[in-house]
DNA sequence: GTACGTGCAAATGATTTGCGTTAAG
DNA sequence: CTTAACGCAAATCATTTGCACGTAC
């Protein structure tokens, strides 16, 4: 189960499939049942985070808030940490009365520097 | 085809089967394979757009670029909208280097009044 | 022995694909 | 006739579930 940690962080936002690709290596008899499994346990215990882009989910290890940048062409994903972003959008929503709002997240897309050609 | 666009005005944020479900009662034999694949249409010709929330896709009819707060307990959607966000956001993102932004969006998660309980 | 995490295989659910048919120009 | 969209059934892909087993306390 450690097993699952160390590799959250060392990939960048990998999918379950890559995850488990790149645990069996270490682990040749895991099955994909058993990472799942232990996704999900990690993600109830607040240790990673998901990230659903264009219908896949992918996963980070969770360190502080931060928003993504995500590339429209090849999905990947990078981290934007900007605590100011964060109170900024937070400051907007204030008056929101409908929900009890407990976070944010801002999504960039974009084209990243591999992708145009 | 124009019964998905005119659907998409209506119900805030369906997911393929609730478009598929709406649709149904008033085309009896339509099927979900058809339904995909005009929504896939749609997409392409930027006509609506999908969110993912939780694993689920969602979809909406694109208006002008805004926010979503979403429920984190019955995955509710609902729209916000703030140029003032949106602009303030391209700006703090304007020196990334690696990417070329094209747009951004705002998720704000928390729970909807009906929800708390 | 009791409980928990595992591997395995089968089940589920969403989305896609292939193909024969149909309606419109 | 020709093309594009459709309905249908089968296929695919990600994710989940049930269950029997082995290890640790």
């Amino acid at each position: 189960m450690a097993i699952e940690e160390f590799l959250e962080d060392n990939l960048n936002h990998p999918t379950a499939d890559e995850i488990y690709n790149a645990v069996k290596t270490k682990l040749p008899r895991i099955t994909k049942a058993t990472v799942y499994k232990n996704l999900k346990v990690l993600l109830s215990e607040g240790l990673i985070k998901e990230v659903n882009v264009k219908g896949v989910t992918r996963f980070e290890a969770k360190i502080d808030p931060h928003h993504h940048i995500i590339c429209k062409n090849c999905a990947k994903i990078i981290d934007f940490a900007s605590q100011e972003l964060t109170d900024y959008a937070l400051q907007m929503i204030r008056n929101q009365k409908d929900f009890k709002i407990q976070s944010t997240e801002t999504i960039f897309y974009g084209i990243c520097k591999n992708c145009e050609s």
